[in-house]
DNA sequence: GCCGTTTTCGGCCCGACTGTTTTCAGTCG
């Protein structure tokens, strides 16, 4: 009977032993290659089980012959042999402290050894009782400076723990321009942008890295430094300092001259795992990177490069737009000159999930804006067409005479609007609905009520949490209804809320393609979903996609640039995303009847 | 232990900062 590991439990395992080789002075090649392995798979995008069950562990990046022995030992008894005796002799505390900032092996290590902790359990109190009764100073190698920052971390740690929430990509944004605006009033300072996750668009942002061109770097430091919403500094050099905000923000200044700016772009933007692959790529030409530059090994001379276009080049590559420098095949991409072009905000043409405040009496919430104060909007955004999709009228609450009613009355008044309004603007309007798939997946309206709508959005609101068969035939069924054109909000995660529900991706995107339903991204900021992963598979499926708001007011229709970064993650180009076609093309596509 | 557009052997990304130590190891990104 095969045991079931989650890959998050493997990775831990991975790191685990990689930690134990560490410790016990094993070939750093040796360390590398598990912490690669493990890294590999946190950021898989399917389960290890899967790969295991179809005998191609193999092909995940990172593990080769010796790993995937050890994880088929470990699927079929549960345990690893090999991994038994690595840890064998080791306090298990140890692969707890290492989760705290700034301790690795070796001091965990030490510690444990030193202070007698042995068990997992309580490993992190001792510690922390340990270094409040300072005892950790006088232990040797430590002082009494490692002992303070040691204490710092493990509280920082459980902070962390009890919020334990990156910040959505909307918020680290402005957080972003508050520090940028100040750092733009000294005139030392040449430039300032923020890069890492931030630049990338990730979906939410850990810590907020800066890169900042000056001629000055000590003086310019210095500047930073006096930001007055600074909390404290954690660490100061002559090239890089980091502190913390008063909002428990951490921000990264990394300080560079106009000759190398491009090289510095490249180095902080990332990703980790991008840059490791450029770098590997580029040995083999005889060249090393690094944030100086790209230093000819032959020759032995540094070529500095003032944009990150010129970087790219140098490696004969095309520009990789930041969305995608993840490791997935973008710098292969760039090699052969095969990168897509990525969809961009200018090229969105309208906006099909809107909530006006237009009374359907509905469960959910109802908009603040009336049909005509958004049309006005989506005038001022340059859209050619809107699609108003307020949610289903209560069913608890109404009959479906009433119901029908309801919709029959919206009906008329959008009528009346494209007559006037709509006309005047010369934008198209369509009356669609956001309905409810019911647990069972049926919809939340009596069929009657279709004939007046001209499309609708489904999505799930309710029954979060069935298996992965049910929630796909939920899925699918509510799908099946010839009006029913979008899955919205596909996955229903909410980022630092809840996770998605299970459903069987790849069996939904192969019912959507031959039914020409859409997969929204929704841009709203805790949600981005589709997520960027799956984006990229609904588009290998040929899965057509559309970008929506969800916007509930004026001012929220504005969010959808997020869903054109969703987008860009997830490769999209132009002609994945519906909501960029004109608005004949879009009728005809979805065989929506004239309107 | 992994991996292959020179390689199935012999390489393996690169540098900043800190603390404790007397020249560097450990950790981080």
């Amino acid at each position: 009977m095969a045991k079931n590991f989650t890959n998050q439990q493997i990775a831990h395992l991975l790191k685990s032993i990689s930690a134990a080789y560490q410790i016990k002075g094993e070939s750093l090649f040796k360390i590398m290659a598990y912490d690669r392995a493990a890294t590999a798979i946190e950021h898989l995008t399917s389960e290890v089980k899967d790969y295991w069950d179809n005998n191609n562990l193999d092909s995940i990046p990172g593990i080769g012959a010796s790993i995937a022995q050890h994880l088929d030992e470990l699927f079929k008894t549960g345990k690893v042999k090999h991994f038994e005796e690595v840890l064998k002799g080791l306090p298990p505390a140890v692969f707890e402290l290492i989760k705290i900032s700034g301790i690795g092996p070796k001091t965990a290590f030490k510690l444990c050894r030193y202070l007698k902790i042995w068990d997992k359990k309580n490993a992190f109190k001792k510690i922390k009782q340990a270094a409040e009764s300072q005892k950790i100073r006088h232990l040797p190698g430590f002082g009494e400076e490692s002992e303070k920052k040691i204490l710092e971390a493990i509280y920082k740690t459980e902070i962390k723990k009890k919020e334990k929430q990156r910040m959505l990509l909307p918020y680290a944004n402005n957080q972003a321009e508050v520090i940028e605006k100040y750092a733009k009033i000294n005139p030392l300072i040449l430039e300032i942008k923020p890069l890492g996750s931030l630049r990338r668009h990730c979906a939410t942002v850990g810590d907020i890295d800066f890169a900042v061109k000056t001629k000055k770097p000590e003086t310019a430091l210095n500047y930073l430094l006096e930001f007055p919403q600074i909390k404290k500094i954690i660490n100061k050099g002559n090239k890089k300092a980091t502190v913390l905000l008063k909002n428990e923000i951490q921000v990264d200044f990394r300080i560079q001259s106009p000759e190398q700016w491009g090289s510095l772009l490249q180095h902080l933007t990332g990703s980790k795992q991008h840059n490791i692959k450029l770098r590997e790529f580029a040995q083999k030409k005889n060249l090393s990177l690094s944030e100086y530059g790209i230093k000819d090994l032959k020759k032995n001379k540094l070529i500095k490069t003032r944009t990150e276009k010129e970087f790219y080049r140098l490696l004969e590559m095309d520009w990789i737009p930041p969305e995608l420098r993840e490791d997935q095949g973008e710098i292969e991409a760039a090699y052969h000159h095969q990168l897509p072009k990525l969809v961009t905000l200018k090229e969105i043409k309208g906006d099909l999930h809107l909530h006006s405040n237009f009374d359907v009496e509905p469960s959910h919430d109802l908009g603040k804006n009336s049909i005509q104060e958004m049309i006005q909007k989506g005038k001022e955004l340059g859209y050619c067409y809107l699609g108003f999709t307020e949610h289903n009228p209560s069913i608890n609450q109404h009959t479906d005479k009433q119901i029908i009613s309801i919709l029959s009355r919206k009906k008329a008044l959008i009528d009346q609007i494209i007559l006037t309004c709509s006309k005047k603007l010369n934008i198209k309007i369509l009356n669609g609905l956001e309905i409810d798939i019911k647990p069972d997946g049926q919809l939340a309206i009596p069929e009657k009520g279709f004939q007046y709508l001209d499309y609708a959005i489904v999505s799930i609101h309710t029954s979060f949490y069935g298996s992965q068969e049910k929630m796909t035939q939920r899925i699918l069924r509510a799908l099946e209804h010839p009006k029913v054109k979008i899955l919205g909000h596909p996955t229903g995660r909410k980022l630092n809320v809840r996770e998605g529900y299970e459903a069987d991706w790849e069996k939904i995107f192969k019912f959507c393609k031959e039914h020409n339903k859409l997969m929204e991204i929704n841009a709203w900021p805790d949600r981005q979903d589709l997520p960027d992963i799956l984006v990229r598979l609904a588009i290998e499926n040929k899965v057509p996609l559309v970008i929506n708001t969800d916007a509930h007011s004026v001012e929220e229709m504005d969010l959808m640039k997020y869903g054109v970064y969703v987008a860009r993650r997830g490769w999209a180009t132009k002609e994945n995303i519906i909501n960029t076609y004109s608005f004949d093309k879009l009728i005809a596509l979805l065989k929506i009847k004239d309107v």
